[in-house]
RNA sequence: GGUCCAGUAGCUCAGUUGGAUAGAGCAACAGUCUUCUAAACUGUAGGUCCCAGGUUCGAAUCCUGGCUGGAUCACCA
């Protein structure tokens, strides 16, 4: 999709290194570019043959061995000529007299293991320590915005658990992109016309008597839903009754009057029939209003909305172009197709026998439309996979009507949100309410904080405010942390949970940090590196800590190439633990040597505000005190 | 049937271009608060990485074949 940015990163540290220009920021930034140029010396030194790229992989060294950068020395050996510990040893010892960050190596089997100086780590942790926001790029790439569609409702009823895990990886894929130096542009193709609303409304014009959000006190979406329900059940109903007179079942779905009415209804509104028109806005107007507020508490927006009512006439033209220009054909009914059987799938249809435009057909214009308007350098689309078919149909189709862009279009595909108990069947009542998840989430962060005690003096609003933080983490962190392309299980009693690998355990160390910091200030102490403060030797654990806030720029470009928001939740879990490991076998505030309680302080405070970034692009907010 | 995706501990999930003894959390059991927030920490137990071949010094990772589960192939969106 998008390495091109990231090689050019690599291939220019490379450049500079060779014309010896880098700098000592990038000479820390980089030290595993140092290491390997270091090997490649050596082995050009020692063995007199200069090492091809992919021979020389440095790596972290695992945990349970002495080290911080690993050498595999293994393809090396041709080179060599010699043995693996004996080839590793050689190097070590070169590399110790030659590269001033190296204080000592151990080898074991073909593992060449570096130590790094104390001073190299502890000097690390300055450069990253004084950076305003760590890890993020703050000024724009060049270039044209990258457009990230998400959330895409159908406006006959409201969102459920599916559209929480869209929504949710829409915004923090976009976070994630501009923490990346992309302009993002948010947008949402909001599907408000079309068969399905027809069905809300018509069943609305029967049964409804009048009623209103107002007159019944229900959020918009969920009485439009209702009565999307009434359809399908009345709908249901005249089926019956058809094949009980005799009817088959196939011919009773077609020809049952509401079928045809709402179809009747469908026209007519493409027509631009005054009375349906009215209905529409009225209804769909609902509708929006409560999405708006379920957003709002999602903490989900957008920059550009895009209507499909204002984009299928385009789709239409479109269509119509490319079929006078052959590149489409029409069946005897009158039905336009693209035919795509030479790129191994079937015929697609693009505009029905009465003319009226389908899915594919809005898609098409809202694409056009989409690059008119921005120019777009890449497109993502963020849709459950279950489209994954359509999209391969839509970027070819469009590439048939002659758009060279339409390889910038990337499905950003994710798995399907399933229960314990199988997949949600709205016919079984088992679809989980977006409203309804978000408020038992708050619920259950109030019986919780309630429990614990820990805010009895707090006022209600305050309260309230870090019930909210708690119960909508919870949520997200339970949903983002899973790798977005896998099918995932989501069991409502594991997700209350608030311990182990969740958003109350990180927000819970924020909040604890927060409070070490609270109670520094109120010591009046000063911590920070502005005034010289003298070397500290690292304990193991803090160095973990640092070499692990070092790998959060890292992780944030990891997460923007692979558009994932599960590694920057993956690693603030890492993170986390290592850091409640540290304060609890260490002191902080007690600790004697004041040069020490100030490393420590400022480790606190980094990790405290590694935390606060990496939740940020989450979408995931953190309390002060919980 | 064609195409695509997935399969790792009882459950939910990690596992960077192939590297050392495959890791967390939950659940179970045993410990740790007179202390900077115990929503925490420590320990025990738990594995045929779906199966079989192949490539490689080395495979959960790559290739081939099979098994299982899911998605899709609509005049639905």
């Amino acid at each position: 999709m998008i390495p091109v940015f990231h090689n050019c990163c690599i291939i220019f540290a490379v450049w500079n290194f060779k014309r010896g220009t880098r700098s000592k920021m990038d000479l820390k930034n980089n030290i595993e570019l140092t290491i390997e140029q270091g090997v490649k010396e050596a082995v050009e030194e020692l063995f007199g043959q200069e090492p091809v790229s992919g021979q020389i992989q440095v790596q972290k060294t695992r945990k349970d061995f002495t080290g911080d950068f690993t050498i595999v020395v293994f393809p090396l050996l041709k080179i060599s000529q010699r043995k693996p510990e004996e080839t590793a040893t050689l190097l070590g010892e070169y590399l110790k007299n030659k590269l001033e960050v190296v204080h000592s190596f151990n080898v074991v089997k073909g593992f060449l293991n570096l130590e790094l100086t104390n001073n190299y780590w502890e000097s690390l942790f300055q450069d990253i320590y004084v950076q305003a926001d760590f890890g993020i790029v703050k000024e724009p790439a060049a270039g044209n915005p990258f457009m990230v569609e998400y959330s895409s409702p159908n406006t006959n009823k409201p969102l459920h658990l599916g559209h929480i895990r869209n929504n949710l990886l829409g915004f923090s894929v976009s976070k994630i992109l501009e923490a990346n130096g992309h302009e993002v542009i948010k947008t949402n193709i909001v599907n408000d016309r079309g068969i399905h609303i027809c069905k809300s409304m018509l069943a609305w014009q029967k049964w409804g008597r009048g009623e209103t959000p107002e007159s019944t006190g229900k959020k918009g979406d969920h009485l439009v839903g209702d009565y999307y329900v009434k359809f399908d059940q009345e709908y249901k109903k005249e089926i019956n009754t058809l094949v009980e007179k005799g009817v088959a079942r196939e011919d009773a779905l077609k020809n049952a009057p509401l079928i045809l009415e709402a179809q009747e209804m469908l026209r007519q509104w493409e027509n631009g029939d005054e009375e349906v028109m009215n209905l529409w806005k009225m209804m769909n107007a609902w509708v929006y209003e409560g999405f708006d507020i379920t957003y709002r508490e999602l903490g989900v927006s957008f920059d550009k909305i895009y209507y499909e009512s204002e984009t299928f006439k385009l789709g239409k033209k479109l269509v119509e172009e490319a079929l006078e220009k052959g590149i489409l054909f029409k069946k005897e009914d009158g039905s336009v197709w693209a035919d795509l059987t030479d790129d191994g799938l079937d015929e697609k249809l693009l505009l029905r026998s009465d003319g009226t435009a389908v899915y594919m057909t809005q898609d098409l214009g809202t694409a056009v439309l989409r690059y008119q308007d921005y120019h777009f350098d890449e497109h993502i689309y963020v849709v459950g996979n279950e489209q994954n078919y359509h999209f391969q149909v839509l970027k070819l189709v469009l590439k048939k009507m002659g758009y060279p862009w339409a390889d910038k279009l990337y499905h950003l595909s994710y798995g399907m949100v399933e229960l314990p108990e199988g997949k949600m069947k709205s016919r079984e009542g088992t679809v989980v309410d977006a409203d309804d998840l978000i408020a038992e989430m708050y619920n259950t962060a109030r019986e919780m904080s309630e429990e614990l005690g820990k805010l009895d003096d707090y006022e209600d609003e305050e309260k309230k405010e870090i019930y909210r933080k708690i119960g909508l983490g919870a949520l997200k962190y339970f949903i983002l942390k899973v790798d977005p392309k896998k099918n995932m299980t989501f069991d409502p009693r594991e997700s209350v949970d608030f311990n182990g690998n969740t958003g109350s355990f990180i927000q819970y160390t924020y909040a604890r940090i927060q409070s070490v910091l609270r109670k520094a200030k109120e010591r009046r102490l000063k911590w920070g590196f502005q005034d010289g403060k003298p070397e500290v030797i690292l304990e193991s654990k803090e160095k973990e800590l640092v070499k692990l806030i070092r790998d959060f720029a890292a992780i944030v470009r990891e997460a923007g190439k692979n558009f994932s928001p599960a590694l920057i939740a993956n690693y603030t879990f890492e993170l986390v633990k290592e850091y409640n490991q540290f304060y609890h076998d260490f002191s902080i505030l007690r600790e004697e040597k004041p040069e020490k309680r100030d490393f420590r302080l400022c480790l606190s405070e980094m990790t405290g505000r590694v935390i606060e970034s990496a939740m940020n692009l989450l979408g995931i907010e953190v309390p002060e005190r919980m």
